[in-house]
DNA sequence: GACGGAATCCTAGCACTGCTAGACAATCAA
DNA sequence: TTGATTGTCTAGCAGTGCTAGGATTCCGTC
């Protein structure tokens, strides 16, 4: 039975390989340059393994996004933890949300631009992407206001934050104004 | 002399056909179906002569972007019109806005979602985007408050609207919102 | 009306994509 | 040392955007 531990060990390691090496690769030339035979040469293997480990290239991008999930809570969480006041905890949400967008962009791509394959907003999503909106939720329904529903408020407010994220990063939006973006956003949007 | 310029007519005419062909297209299938192939089959011409007209896909993704810049510019500018109330026009606004992104989605993503190879936020941009943009400033500004920006109120308001378009389009937000998230936003951005 | 040149169009093909069948080799239990 | 099972690779499919070069049609001129 060892045997068989060490290979699923091994399958393992492998596995977090292509998914580390997809997501340095789509940092550093996007997921354009991320095809299945770049991929397959820089983790030393021949294609048809990435097949073994994952139906497709989507489920590859699926596997980056819930990562980046994963990080994007811990960086909401980390840089609300330090702020008591309710409002410099959502400025500071704000602020971490898009500065996770800017330095990741190619996983922020994967979590929201591209097909992951990964059901949202539904009962099978995965726990990371939950979670990811459980950070968000967690700092924004104090400032909802009466009567606002806390999940509508942080769509909303989430949606927001979204849209400035890919507009920005697309080019579409001024960028001396990115501060006052985020001040106008948390001043007119929390309560 | 005339005769070069029936030739300069047709040419006119057929590259209408291509970018209404790519759209049509798109609207159906979505843009993964709208291959140069395919699209070639249903003008009835050749694949070459696509490239013709146009530098590449890109630009035929582009010129249909433009197309929809326009449309939104009259449909925002349509929905305002009938409002007087500054507060019910930027509701009619974000209405129109939202409605065009769900009827017209192979064209939104035209216009925001894939490389049309357009400039955006420069002195270079095309026409019908400084206009889109400049359509909904003009419901916009009368709602953005004393020393306010117009400018950056508008932006901050489109992202918003942007992001609510794409994720909701995503199936990452709740449906039975929809009509709050529209009333929360207006209510608390605009004063 | 016939001709030479120019504009127009298509066939064929390139280098790439995601993905897979089937041959081959390494590894295992007996 | 076998025999079978895994595991891996080579080779190839059908599709993508795009282009070179040849064929055809059209035009203004004689």
């Amino acid at each position: 039975m060892s045997v068989h531990e060490r290979k699923q060990r091994e399958q393992a390691v492998r596995e977090r390989l292509i998914v580390a090496t997809a997501r340095e690769l789509a940092e550093q030339q996007g997921w354009d340059a991320v095809t299945t035979r770049r991929l397959a040469e820089r983790i030393e293997y021949s294609q048809p393994v990435l097949y073994s480990h994952f139906r497709g290239k989507r489920e590859i991008i699926g596997a980056v996004a819930l990562q980046g999930a994963t990080e994007l809570a811990e960086a909401v969480r980390a840089a609300t933890a330090a702020e008591t006041d309710p409002r410099a905890r959502v400025t500071a949400l704000a602020r971490a949300y898009l500065d996770f967008a800017a330095r990741h962009p190619a996983v922020y791509d994967a979590l929201f631009q591209l097909d992951g394959g990964l059901a949202y907003a539904q009962e099978d999503t995965p726990a990371p992407l939950k979670d990811a909106f459980a950070a968000l939720m967690e700092s924004l329904s104090e400032v909802a206001g009466d009567g606002v529903d806390p999940g509508l408020f942080t769509e909303v407010f989430w949606a927001s934050l979204h849209g400035v994220a890919t507009l920005t990063r697309a080019g579409r939006l001024l960028p001396e104004y990115a501060e006052l973006r985020v001040r106008l956003l948390v001043d007119r949007l929390a309560v």
